[in-house]
RNA sequence: GGUCCUGUGGCCGAGCGGUUAGGCACCAGUCUGCAAAACUGUGUACAGCGGUUCAAAUCCGCUCGGGACCUCCA
């Protein structure tokens, strides 16, 4: 039978044992990204955290309906009045349309994922595909009296609701704190208190993306999008949801408020959040420009890198850290990963030639309850991978004549380990073979210096290897011959 | 300035009251014509100072580093 599975809620700062609302059936929304550039890697792994996520929950055999958004309306700049919008200004700066900027980044950003091995969500849903929602939402809170108009835009009351509600319980602020704390920002007269937030923002002449309301044209504000579409989708109270550590406040603070506005009580049982992925010990951000784009990882074509990682090895190094720590992204640590990648990878290929005996050495039972233990932690991957090594380790001395297995043992260990690796880690194996004719080739090439070893003909054979070496093919001399691998 | 998180062996990274996580590197060994690859073995580290406890990397206090959020960001 299967342990419970423990999340830690952002909520209460601890772990919890997780109970769905419906039995069997788990209602997930995680915020997705705003299509005005290229994604970069720290964005990747929020995404790639979540899958891991959504991917052992299916593994669990829940039902998930698994929400992710595109934030494709375009959101000010900052928080005053007289700012651009991000997706209008990239369009101005590349000379297109604001839904070709949209399009373009919304491909790329699938394209990334699926080199990464997402799998997709069940629903995408657009912000500008649900305006009519959002004004919805908006007149349901204005009619509630928790917000008000100022010269054709909409806020929230953020003080009025407080007074029913604890604005700042997911992110543990206190709102005296924040109002002593608020920095002073341009454009900010509309509103009654630095706090409130928008629902709804007047569009200026020269602002492109805009819809009709009953209060002027404008579009809606930023927190908004994600109210809307996750009660659409999930309800009004859900069991997850996700998004990354600097979405906490104010983003999700604002959700709950809105939910809270609207509905009553709280949108969801289960607030998680994954950490950033940092680059020389700053968090990866698009702004400051202190990135990698996944595109110069995959190819090393970056002062970062002296060399290319493939999509699986860094999802492998990111998978070898919890989600709810911060990861520090280099060249020397992605490196190490790759070889424990290609160790892991090796043992559970030679999982299908193993020898079977009428004992085994180790409590196999007993190595398969750790795996489930250690996701049932609050999704420990690194604890998942520490143990996949042990089963590794283990088989590996099975394979050497140094311990043993029995069939029905092994059977349970390929069966969990593939579980665990391709479905729930969601790696794979990285493609070896170019085509036929290369493998023909390479063929006919050892076939030559293997006559010639058989000769002791070294100079011709160590020639082969090296030339092969030199245009990226590795020769591996074993017992059963010779194999070759592309590098 | 406020709120919160964090500091682990050469590097990455788990653990968070008592059992030497794991990976990489290093070193040694097996294999090999030599290599490479692969496999095996070896490391008692927890920022500093105090305290609580039979017992602390793990709890508490202070000091010193690092980071996130408080403005758009995953």
């Amino acid at each position: 039978m299967q342990k419970e599975l423990k999340i830690y809620n952002t909520l209460s700062g601890q772990k919890e044992v997780f109970v769905p609302i419906h039995a069997d059936k788990v209602g997930m929304y995680v915020c997705g990204p705003t299509v005005y550039s290229d994604v970069h890697l720290g964005n990747c792994r929020t995404f790639i955290s979540f899958d891991m996520i959504y991917r052992y929950l299916l593994y669990l055999g829940y039902k998930v309906r698994y929400v992710r958004n595109i934030t494709d309306a375009g959101h000010l700049e900052n928080d005053a009045d007289e700012g651009e919008d991000k997706i209008s200004k990239k369009a101005r700066l590349e000379e297109l349309e604001p839904m070709e900027i949209v399009q373009k980044y919304t491909v790329g950003f699938h394209a990334i994922l699926k080199q990464f091995n997402t799998l997709p969500p069940s629903i995408e849903p657009t912000a500008t595909g649900h305006i009519i929602e959002q004004i919805e939402i908006v007149k349901d809170i204005i009619a509630k009296g928790l917000a008000y108009e100022s010269n054709g835009s909409i806020y929230f009351d953020v003080e009025k609701h407080n007074q029913k509600h604890d604005y700042g319980v997911l992110s543990k602020r206190k709102i005296e704190d924040l109002i002593s704390g608020t920095r002073d920002l341009d454009g900010q007269d509309e509103k009654r208190s630095p706090l409130d937030f928008a629902l709804w923002k007047k569009a200026s002449p020269f602002h492109i993306m805009r819809w009709p309301s009953p209060w002027s044209q404008g579009f809606p504000g930023w927190h908004l999008e994600c109210t809307a579409m996750s009660q659409k989708y999930l309800g009004s109270r859900f069991d997850i949801h996700g998004g990354g550590m600097d979405l906490k406040f104010p983003h999700h603070e604002c959700e709950i408020a809105q939910g809270e506005a609207v509905n009553g009580h709280s949108p969801v049982n289960y607030w998680m959040h994954a950490n950033m992925l940092t680059l020389n010990g700053k968090k990866m951000s698009k702004s400051t420009g202190n990135n990698l784009l996944p595109e110069e990882l995959f190819t090393g074509n970056t002062d970062l890198l002296d060399q290319g990682f493939h999509p699986t090895v860094a999802r492998f190094f990111m998978m070898q850290a919890h989600y709810r720590s911060e990861l520090d992204f280099s060249s020397e640590a992605l490196k190490a990963s790759e070889k424990g990648f290609h160790k892991l990878m090796n043992g559970i290929k030679a999982l299908d030639k193993l020898p079977t005996a009428n004992t085994s050495s180790e409590n196999v039972e007993l190595l398969l309850i750790r795996l489930h233990d250690a996701m049932n932690d609050d999704f420990n991957t690194p604890i998942l991978i520490a143990n996949l090594f042990e089963i590794i380790s283990f088989t590996n001395k099975v394979n050497d004549g140094n311990a043993s297995v029995t069939e029905k043992d092994l059977n349970d260990l390929k069966t969990v380990i593939h579980s665990m690796v391709f479905d729930v880690l969601g790696l794979t194996f990285l493609e070896e073979v170019g085509n036929d004719k290369l493998a023909g080739t390479m063929e006919v090439i050892l076939t030559l210096r293997k006559n010639a070893r058989d000769q002791k003909d070294w100079g011709t054979s160590d020639l082969i290897r090296d030339k092969l070496s030199e245009v990226g093919i590795q020769i591996k001399d074993g017992k059963e011959g010779t194999s070759w691998t592309i590098s």
